[in-house]
Order: C-alpha cells, then sequence, then structure tokens
DNA sequence: CCGTATCCACAACGATACTG
DNA sequence: CAGTATCGTTGTGGATACGG
C-alpha cells in the first residue's frame, strides 16, 4: 500500500498546514512529554494526590510538579481543595472535560502496545453497563467499521459542525 | 466525577504493572519523540521518501534519519529500494501493518486537538467508499457506543485473545 | 536525492536536599 | 502531604557542512 489515507482534493498540494496548522502538532505541544502522557494515565485510573502521580507514573516531584502545573494551565486538569476530617487541607488534581476526552488517544496506544510489544499489557477495557469488552474502532457516520487503508483525508466542509463531536453519536441515517 | 475509569478486581491494590507491564509507557518507548508521531503522520499521509518526510514533517535531517532508522528497527516502517526509469535506485519508507495500525491512535490526537485547541485543524477524515466522515469512537463487543467515564479497567481474562484483534481485514497489495 | 558527521542549544528528567 | 531548589545527565533537535 502507498500510504494508508488517501488525500482528497484541495489538500494534496499543500503542504504548508501541516506544520502550522496540525491538529496533531498542535496537541503535541500540550501533552507532548512522556511524562505527559504517565501523568494522564494515572488521572485516568483515579489518581488524584500528587505524590501518588509521582510515586505510580515513576517520575520525580519535580518533574511531576511541572507536569500538573502545565496540565492545570492547558485545561486538563483542575486543581481543587478538599479536606478530610481532621486533616489539613490538601490539593487535588481532577480530569476536566477536556482531559477526559483525551481518553481515546491513550486507549489507542494502549491497544497498539498490547497487540504489537512484548512483554507488556494483560489489561483490559470493559464497558461497565454490560460487562463487554470494549475498545477504540474507526467507524463513519453511516456506521461502517473503516480500516484505516479506507480513509480519505479532506479539507473539512463549510457546513460541518466545527469539529465531530467525541461522545454523542449523531447518526445521521438514510445513506449507506 | 472521581475518576474517569473504575477499577476492577485485582488491579487495585497493585500498582508496580504500570511502570513494568505498560501497554502505554511501552508504546512511549517506541514513539515518544515528537518527531516520530511527526513522522508518522507524514507516512499516513503518503509520504515515503527521505527529504519529503523531513521536509514536511519540519525536521532536520539528521533527526530524520535518526527516527526513520528507529522506526524501521521497531518494525513501524520498512525500507523498500525502488527505482524510477532512467534514475537511480534510490531507498523508500512504507509503513507496515504494525505501523499502520497505530493510526488510530494518531486520528485520536487529530480529534482532539481539532475540538479542544485554537487555530488548528480544518482537515476531516472521510470513509472512501461511503463518503461519510469518519472519527474514532469507544464502543464495546455488544455494539454500544461507550462515553470515557462508563469504563472498568480489569486484568486480562484468561480466555481472551492476545489482544483485541484489529477489526477490519488489510489488503497487503496494491503497490503504486 | 539520500543521507552522515560534527557541534551546539535547550528541554526533559532523576537524585538529592529542603520547606510549609 | 505537597511541593520547591539545585545540580548533573541524557535526550531531542536545529544548523552546517560534507559524502555516496
Amino acid at each position: 500500500m502507498e500510504s494508508a489515507v488517501r488525500m482528497a482534493g484541495t489538500l494534496g498540494p499543500r503542504a504548508g498546514w501541516r506544520a502550522e496548522r496540525c491538529s496533531i502538532a498542535a496537541a503535541l505541544e500540550v501533552i507532548g512529554a512522556r511524562s505527559s502522557f504517565l501523568i494522564l494515565r494515572e488521572a485516568f485510573y483515579g489518581t488524584s494526590r500528587f505524590d501518588d502521580f509521582a510515586r505510580r507514573a515513576g517520575i520525580s516531584e519535580p518533574v511531576t510538579a511541572a507536569r500538573l502545573r502545565e496540565l492545570v494551565a492547558h485545561g486538563l486538569l483542575e486543581r481543587e481543595p478538599y479536606r478530610e476530617p481532621g486533616q489539613l487541607t490538601r490539593e487535588r488534581y481532577r480530569l476536566t472535560r477536556m482531559g477526559i476526552e483525551l481518553f481515546p488517544a491513550l486507549a489507542a496506544l494502549l491497544q497498539w502496545g498490547d497487540r504489537w510489544l512484548e512483554g507488556v499489557g494483560g489489561v483490559e477495557l470493559r464497558h461497565q453497563e454490560c460487562g463487554e469488552r470494549a475498545g477504540i474502532e474507526l467507524r463513519c457516520d453511516a456506521g461502517h467499521t473503516v480500516g484505516p487503508g479506507e480513509l480519505e483525508l479532506a479539507a473539512r466542509r463549510r457546513d460541518a459542525p466545527g469539529a465531530r463531536p467525541a461522545t454523542h453519536d449523531q447518526k445521521e441515517a438514510g445513506d449507506v
């Protein structure tokens, strides 16, 4: 195969947008450091306190502090004071909606590592309500499962909404 | 919400596996560098030649060479001599199956950046065959769309196959 | 066109020690 | 418990120059 993604119309010739406007590059500006991924991983596992982040993610305190600060500044985490009875007031970090919606990216890496790398894995995701295994998938709005080779890259249409809403499916039946 | 992912049974107490066996950490060992992501992005866009990688991804030749070498060594790309009529034999880089299956991770970052970051985006994925917009989704084997908050993390069952199998069959032929 | 060699800058990170 | 301060090391990457 020559390429996993076919270029459509307007995009092919113009390559400059890649560096300037590429969402992937921009996302990497925010979470590009390895420790950012690991911090987020822990956040998804439910970690919320400073030293738990450091210990479980296996990174040093100074780095932990720097990453948490960045992630809060970028809006993926929020800091919140809390207090257990009889204890001092402490800080806790929680995922915002923006942070939560990054989960599919982590899940994709998890799935890929599980499938292709040796000696890792042994964990799986399940849908809480029905107990079935869950994972990420490429799908189109018509409901088809899409292989990576069946994709086409296109400039966004003017009538399309800002971005693909991440959580709820808005299915336009009738095609297919 | 306290955590995006609920821990199930055996996993909670044991946190050590995170560092040692975590597929995410292992994946980041392979593609953790920013330039690796950018190289892969270009590969998905169809780039196959050395200086196109360097120019389009916006990274210097030495770094390009280093990343390509790593990605080939890890099995995500393969090097292949080719020859256009009347030209010298040149090298070309192509995604392997292992590399192609990383696409969902890139797509997830793309979608997230598109949705949450300012001033980027304007590109969308479409299903080639039906023309509908495509994107990644969390789904369970029962067919439900799963919100990031409806997940549960569990140790893999013994009877389950190695990893979540890729959901499509890739056609391997079809060269330029 | 496809790289390598060399050098340099800076970011990322760990280790250690210390503070409120 | 939740950090900060300091230091040294390694990784990442740009610039430049050069060779197959």
